[in-house]
DNA sequence: TTAAAAATCAGGGAATACCCTTAGATATTC
DNA sequence: GAATATCTAAGGGTATTCCCTGATTTTTAA
């Protein structure tokens, strides 16, 4: 096996250090780069290209999303395993479409981050197993829900902003020209859907899924 | 200068062992305990007392606020440095409140963790420039505060957080040994507090002022 | 050590949400 | 064209929230 060069993104430097610490003795591993924003790793990048980048996916100059779509417009060899606090499988689902080779959350061992190098290095995906679980339930479930957010129907998704507005049974009943007794229904629905038990529940769950 | 022991809990191995890489070459000082959560925490200072704790305030198990208290309770000489991401000025100034001795965000690099230590060692409080330069206009303005931000009482939090769990006022009233009208009371004042029309309101502003 | 803030509790009532079931009318898709 | 999904709606409840007022005790701050 030849010498692996890694670069790592983020921009809290206790991480960042934690990472190169958890690697730095690796002999197949060297660390080239270590940036702390979005520009400073595109920058870096152009000047000494690693075979894998860990990046950090809440910066604070540029979203996750559209850095790793740049970087690998321009560096198409590149490796990025996406770091993050959030097991937010929506956004697991985006990264991936956006050609992130693996995703792995902050409390990562040594262990799974060189597990993690090799699988992406030999071309494959890699996920933390609980993500890839989870991502797995919802795919084999059914086709036609893309992804583990509950998919409302338009309707339904009226009746949920109605709800995050505020507004109670009767004046949904008027903004949207239906009887109150059909948003009740629709909103027993989006409880079922979402697994809610209540009005707070469905907000709670809505924000956290971005259903807004 | 004699040998300071410290001890670091993250629930963030790469944070973790980030701290511990920024440290661990410094002559004065000995990490003597590594810690993943609240629980473990309390074991390892029974067992053995650091001069200094790194805590970061978001921990899996128990709140950053409730751990930093009990465990100044059980260790008076003991120093805590608080870690987090966020830069909540109310939540700093409760954190101080309970008797924890610095404040850092983790985007803290060796010399200003190595400033605080210091600093916290000497007696006094240490905080970092921004931090301490906004609890300056803070509290010059005025004590009372309201800039934006709502102040929920230590009670109101509580049942903001009961809610949250989509418990109802009977429920709460059960977890917190407390008579459901008083939730009912607790609830009234957040609502009027966060300018929220019912609980979805009371959600929906928490989540986005981050007061869960 | 006062004054103020917070936490506790309550009565009583109106408004609203929650729950289960059933079901016709309209789209949508295979 | 037939199966499926969606939108609509109702009956008939029960549970819960929302709102106002007023009050005692405890904690905290000046």
């Amino acid at each position: 096996m030849t010498t692996t060069k890694i670069a790592i993104t983020d921009d809290h430097v206790m991480v960042l250090k934690g990472i190169v610490s958890l690697l730095e003795n690796t002999p197949e591993i060297k660390i080239i780069g270590e940036y702390e924003n979005g520009e400073e790793t595109i920058k870096g990048l152009d000047l000494n290209l690693p075979d894998v980048l860990f990046l950090d996916i809440n910066l604070p100059d540029i979203n996750g999303i559209d850095l790793s779509k740049q970087l690998l417009k321009t560096h198409p060899e590149l490796k990025i395993i996406a770091l993050t606090n959030y097991e937010d499988i929506t956004f697991v689902k985006r990264m991936l479409k956006n050609g992130v080779h693996g995703y792995l959350l902050k409390n990562t061992d040594k262990l799974e981050l060189v597990e993690a190098l090799k699988t992406v290095l030999s071309g494959d995906v890699y996920l933390q197993k609980d993500i890839q679980k989870r991502l797995y339930n919802q795919t084999s479930k059914k086709a036609t829900n893309n992804g583990l957010l509950p998919k409302l129907t338009r309707r339904e998704h009226d009746v949920l902003l109605a709800i995050s507005e505020e507004l109670t049974t009767l004046e949904i009943s008027e903004k949207l020209f239906i009887s109150p007794k059909t948003v009740e229904t629709h909103r027993m629905n989006i409880m079922s859907k979402l697994g809610a038990k209540n009005s707070v529940g469905i907000i709670k769950i809505a924000i956290e899924k971005q259903l807004l």
